[in-house]
DNA sequence: TAAAAAAGTGCAACGACTCAACTTTTCTAT
DNA sequence: ATAGAAAAGTTGAGTCGTTGCACTTTTTTA
């Protein structure tokens, strides 16, 4: 790994850094990305070489998470339904406040603010079709089915449902149980 | 109705107007706030006054939608379900190329352009507390019950699921049915 | 080793949007 | 009816996110 390879991992993590450090000081439409810069001794437009937008300074470890979903779903075990490995999954991966306090600050910051909230969902959703492909594979269903799809559409959407709300788990295991049993007819109501 | 307010809404509507035209014509983003403001002949701080930004001059006719999804689940008729009531009403509005060409035109406008889309979405999804009280009230659950918030949240986000896939009113079908029935057992598939 | 290609950096600029001041219109108290 | 206060509209100057262009530095190639 050369020195220029080098330096540049160093400069984009010294930006991430100065910003995580500023927005989680001030919050992040109390911070500009010219104040990030200058944190990191850059000029502003090298930020944007580094990052393709200002919300992008937070969210950067985003990797893997898509082939753990894809995972979860193609090696669920034997008879467990896939919208039931879906809830298990992301029960799992939900952070609640249990975790280090950095962690409790960064959920805290990133839910209060409009920007970075839809920033995320948009980043979450991405996984949609590869989910949607997974889902269909595991069921032998042609590769574009759309009740596959829909399925992994409403799956990813739960955490931007649970958002917001007064409990989070209740939420995500109200939302996974109509995905998998359907709307309650009504005499069993 | 004094002579002020007259004037005032005929300045809103002369911007509403000029933005669709300019839109349409050139494209969102190929516009600038500026442009509209000058075809209308007013200062670009003035837009801002009437509009709370560049999006909001195209979705302006945005009242009495929510009603009517309160009133579709309240007035459904006997013995159908809430969520087929809800599939009935989003097919029903939903724009096929059927309807003038001037429509088209702006749906096709605001479904290639992604700050519209997002807009749109946000738009739509502010209905979700008040049809999830709906839901509630019909089903004579809590009125903040979770499940009734899921299936809220979720037909509303069926429209959102619609774009961009090749067939949009199938699309719509199945993710109802996902609601309805819930995820095929095994079995059945 | 020179030249050329690639990549990093910065200045100046654009577009969306806001702030503080100014003008105009409407209301209210005499 | 009218002066003066309050409300609302309008504006020019500025901020912030983001980008194009020019310049420097590093790496590759001949």
């Amino acid at each position: 790994m050369g020195r220029r390879e080098r330096k540049k991992a160093a400069t984009r993590q010294a930006l991430a850094d100065a910003a995580l450090r500023l927005f989680l000081d001030r919050g992040f439409d109390q911070v500009s990305v010219r104040d990030v810069a200058e944190a990191a001794d850059v000029s502003t437009t090298t930020v944007f070489k580094h990052f393709p937008s200002k919300e992008a300074l937070l969210f950067d470890l985003d990797s893997d998470r898509e082939a753990a979903l894809i995972a979860v779903v193609r090696d669920r075990p034997e008879g467990m339904s896939i919208p039931t490995a879906l809830r298990e999954h992301t029960l799992r991966m939900h952070p609640d406040g249990a975790g280090d306090p950095e962690m409790a600050r960064f959920v805290e910051l990133t839910e209060s603010t409009p920007a970075l909230r839809e920033y995320g969902r948009r980043m979450w959703m991405r996984h949609e079709a590869a989910l949607a492909a997974a889902v269909a594979e595991a069921t032998g269903a042609p590769e574009d089915d759309p009740g596959c799809a829909a399925l992994a559409h409403f799956a990813l959407e739960t955490v931007s449902f649970a958002r917001g709300r007064g409990d989070a788990r209740q939420a995500i295991e109200a939302a996974f149980a109509l995905l998998e049993h359907g709307w309650p007819a009504a005499g069993q109501r």
